[in-house]
DNA sequence: TCCAAAACAAAACCTAGGTTAAGGTCTGGC
DNA sequence: GCCAGACCTTAACCTAGGTTTTGTTTTGGA
């Protein structure tokens, strides 16, 4: 008996954005793949490269990133286990950014030849990884905003959020909780702003009641008053995309 | 005798990702559209919405925004004439930002269940369409990286590179420069700053020699200074795609 | 189980860019 | 061809967040 396969979290989560056929199922249960155990901080691609490879996270975390000339680091988005990273980077040809592992992670590299062919084979799939690259998208928009127009504490408190949405969406959450993969100089580059202030806005959020985060436990305490701080709305999610088929309702 | 369709500015584009065949040539061109003529500062679709149509700009300049609780704008990308908006919002079923005149425009409204049938029949056109929207993430990453990590006189002066070469690619400069369809208010919102600080930092840019701009009459007076003082490498504008097909290379 | 390196914390001080305000100059609608 | 509103410019002042530094706590590898 063959056991579930390591595709297995894909066709879940794509299985959220559009219907899938059994076959459109089966194809992307058949890609080949490569296992691949890495350790923390370690490279998963390079700006300028050509990635030959998608990863699928199975286990663990990773980030993707940019540096600016003078050396400052920006995280652009923050992925979770059963996240495909990189469709975008394979599919353009040569990588405009970093993926990195945040921590010891366990990945799939599927070939991008494969991948490019299932899709051109099996529309219903094609339309999930589109959907998948879309809300990317869209959280990199939101993160425009969070960046380039809130100050520092409401920053944090809505990446905080973000996080626990996602964390909640690919069930890794304790109870109010989850284990928060960065450290604060991370949360730092992810936020724009520096490790020090970071420091200063946690301790901020526990004494407002927000929040207790002590060796990356994160607790939220009251979600609600930390969405309102962060200015949070998850529209951008998109985590209850209605299948944007054109058909029309019928009882 | 028919005139050349108002789509056409779509096929010239997207082949510039993709080989298209002509049938998907076709297809694309046989797209009905409602034109429409609209003022500047016009929303064509607000957060929220759930929109009908995509949106192709013929002629003027759009750009996307989001507002934050306090009322402050990030203005999150910018579009020129031959860009076709708004794929994203479609194709989500639920607007997750706001697109708006910048100018006044000339615009094509596509229903958008029309592209979906479409994008399902013919692979060609859609693999041109998810190209495109790729590139516009890309771009999004690129805007995280400007508002999040780089100085102020860096952020603008990269947003008018950037400008430049994608005003070249359209075909709309003028011998080193362009028409730049921005206020200054604008420019913060796109930046991440104040209307007064752009002022200084254009201030700024003149007195080193790299611009000269007045009454919006942009011209860049040295490209590879703006660009350095940008931090500027056209990398993530991906304006040469290697075409991601993984066809062997035959004579 | 120990040790070095990473991560966290916090205080003192500083600066890039924000705020406010006031005047000048376009511009397009009547 | 006039006028109100939008836009640009500049100056004086202020503050959110950066920088530097020093110390403490965790962590994970040998």
């Amino acid at each position: 008996m063959i056991s579930e396969s390591v595709l297995e979290p894909l066709v879940r989560r794509w299985s959220k954005f559009t219907e899938l056929r059994e076959v459109d199922r089966k194809a992307i249960l058949a890609l080949p793949y490569r296992l691949k155990e890495v350790g923390r901080d370690q490279h998963l691609v390079r700006e300028g490269q050509e990635p030959q490879n998608c990863c699928l996270i199975l286990s663990g975390f990773a980030f993707r990133h940019k540096v600016t000339r003078d050396g400052a680091r920006q995280i652009i988005s923050i992925h979770l286990p059963g996240e495909f990273i990189d469709l975008q980077n394979s599919l353009l040809g040569v990588a405009d950014h970093n993926v990195q592992t945040l921590t010891r992670a366990e990945v799939a590299l599927v070939p991008r030849t494969e991948l490019q062919d299932m899709m051109e084979k099996h529309r219903g799939a094609a339309r999930a990884m589109w959907i998948d690259t879309l809300i990317d998208s869209s959280i990199f928009r939101e993160w425009v905003v969070n960046v380039g127009r809130r100050d520092a504490q409401t920053r944090v408190a809505h990446l905080l959020c973000e996080l626990m949405l996602r964390m909640e969406a690919a069930g890794l959450t304790r109870e109010h909780g989850y284990e928060l993969p960065l450290t604060q100089a991370q949360l730092a580059d992810a936020t724009g702003l520096t490790p020090v202030h970071v420091n200063r806005v946690l301790k901020g959020l526990r004494e407002k009641g927000l929040i207790s985060l002590e060796a990356r436990s994160l607790r939220i305490l009251d979600l609600e008053g930390l969405q309102d701080v962060g200015d949070f709305s998850e529209l951008y999610l998109h985590h209850q995309v209605q299948p944007p088929q054109s058909r029309p309702v019928t009882a």
